[in-house]
DNA sequence: ACCTGAACACCGTTCAAGT
DNA sequence: ACCTGAACACCGTTCAAGT
């Protein structure tokens, strides 16, 4: 029945995961799915933590490579919410706390550790960093889901804001440059190298 | 009209903002709504900038305190958002263009003017500031609209997590106590803080 | 005891018919 | 020309009835 709901997630995204639309995979009715789950939101659960299961946690912590190891943990979670449009929307909406997540939260834990990062301030980025992963997955997932591409987004940026009146806004008219500029991708290991380096340059929280 | 979707999102929260809710609220049928707006989505992108148009944007960026100014411009937007439950959904699923939203973007962006950031730096900033604020603001909602309390999180996620096996998550299990610490304010200003202190030391995105 | 057909109480959106 | 009642095509969930 999981594979059934991530077969459709797969193919139509987390909108088309309809109790309805699982049900007919199975070639029965909406209501028999109850017997295995309490509602569509615990179905959710389940399939958010299958994928998360599903994502390579990489070689064992290396404290002389715990920062590229980090990054590159991160994008490869990014890869796998990308494969499974907009099931991103699940972990943002409550904490996750299955075993596929667990392992993903435990193995981020260790690579900060193995950075010597104070425990309180690895607890509180990774609820922080998580954030970031989530929404700019679900970012993503909402782009793909309307068939937009980059181009296509930077150009309606550009078209909305010439609506409005430049002089009203100088710091966005003089900045719109930089505001469209780049990739996705760049976009994102920009915002992760800055959170890095705040986690480093930033004392932990007071007890 | 949006006065009557304002009225039902801070009463009852975004899922509750239907065109039958709103056109009840007009004593009138949800067809009439037709008329204003394209649909619901659109209804909802204007009573996002009808909120972001509320906030309060502070005194004028002065460059000794640019960094005060623009954490509590940060707090500022949060609060609107916790007044108005679930509309932090909005911006996290498409780029907000309208004049509200566009208004806080430009003070923010003098802000970081202000406190002399380099122009790139300020432009792929306010995206990630962004997506960290949003995110916050949409998981309180989720959370207030279960009647969740901050205890009562922590309490069900120390829960969840005794049912998995202790000896699989060391470093989940040796960190449970800071996981589960402070409040979500105190959280809120230390990933604030760590963004902003990560943004003063990353190197530019090269152009 | 287990499964499910049919029904209930909702949705967003359309369009023909009314004023 | 403008507005809207009624209908269409969906939802999640429940529960009585079947096996």
């Amino acid at each position: 029945m999981l594979e059934a709901g991530l077969r459709v997630l797969r193919a139509k995204g987390i909108d088309a995961v309809t109790m309805r639309a699982v049900a007919a995979e199975l070639d029965t009715g909406p209501a028999s799915l109850y017997v295995y789950v309490a509602n569509r939101k615990d179905l959710l659960d389940l399939m958010f933590d299958a994928v998360a299961a599903s994502i390579d946690l990489g070689p064992e912590p290396d404290p002389t490579q715990w920062r590229e190891q980090l990054e590159a943990l991160a994008y490869r979670i990014v890869e796998a919410m990308d494969d499974h449009p907009g099931i991103a929307r699940v972990p943002l909406a409550n904490v996750p706390t299955g075993q596929g997540a667990a392992r993903v939260a435990d193995r981020t834990l260790a690579l900060l550790r193995a950075g010597d990062v104070d425990d309180r301030s690895a607890a509180w980025f990774i609820d922080v960093v998580s954030l970031y992963i989530n929404a700019t997955a679900y970012e993503t997932s909402i782009y793909m889901s309307e068939g937009t591409t980059e181009d296509n987004i930077d150009e309606q940026i550009r078209d909305d804001f010439a609506r409005l009146a430049a002089d009203e806004f100088p710091n966005l008219t003089r900045l719109m440059g930089p505001l469209t500029s780049g990739t996705g991708e760049e976009r994102f290991a920009f915002g992760l190298r800055l959170l890095i380096n705040g986690l480093l340059n930033t004392p932990p929280p007071p007890a």
